[in-house]
DNA sequence: AATACATTTCGACGGTTGACGAAACGATGG
DNA sequence: CCATCGTTTCGTCAACCGTCGAAATGTATT
């Protein structure tokens, strides 16, 4: 049995790692700025980003002493793309990501990051 | 966070379950044709049509003294509608998956099913 | 090189999950 | 109405998961 696909699912079947995902459709993020909005430790953030991304769904890149999560929308993946365009259809009307969302557009990592 | 979302992917976040689902593409089956087939017990199996049924995935309907399970493929639900359709699509190389579906054309009901 | 700070890794903890067998439930047919 | 057989529920167990804080790692600035 293909693990990739478990994987990715698993990977989704949770709350807090469905809010980043639907927070990384706003722009990308880095690890202090989502535990800002979460309200997790930086640990739990961290982990919940490297699940996302071993499964594929988000790619990382170093940015000075940040390092920026993004959403994989352009996948080469073809399940991983259709998967991630779903979501963006979905959720949309759901209170907590309408929150994220207005959160994430206001957040400066500058700010509120010292861990 | 809308709790259903997170429910159809934690279903389909075990491999077993996937090849349920894959094996429902095929036909409507009962549970010991499942059970005869991923080599579970009948109470394992039946739990794991619980999920899929929680979830919205698949539906569930009376024949005599058996319980036939089918994909629900149209969902008045978009989003299950979606993933099913991207299950179909997905994982038609999976020698797993293959090697299931092979089963599933030769398993007759009235011959295995005797708890 | 020393400090500061973002991130990751590690170890520990409760809670959840997938598995089983046994017992309960439900429908069919003598 | 009793026996049979498919299914579900229950109780249990080991493995896994989400969470945290502390320690380790890595990068930039002084």
């Amino acid at each position: 049995m293909n693990r990739e696909i478990v994987k990715v699912f698993r990977a989704l079947s949770d709350p807090n790692r469905i809010r980043i995902v639907k927070m990384l459709e706003e722009r990308e993020l880095c690890v202090c700025e989502v535990r800002e909005i979460l309200k997790l430790s930086n640990s739990t953030v961290s982990k919940h980003l490297s699940v996302l991304h071993d499964a594929g769904l988000i790619a990382q890149s170093k940015e000075g002493k940040w390092v920026n999560y993004r959403l994989n929308s352009k996948s080469d993946n073809q399940f991983i793309g259709s998967l991630v365009k779903l979501l963006k259809a979905s959720l949309q009307e759901d209170e907590s990501v309408r929150r994220d969302s207005e959160l994430v557009s206001r957040v400066d990592r500058n700010k509120i990051c010292q861990v």
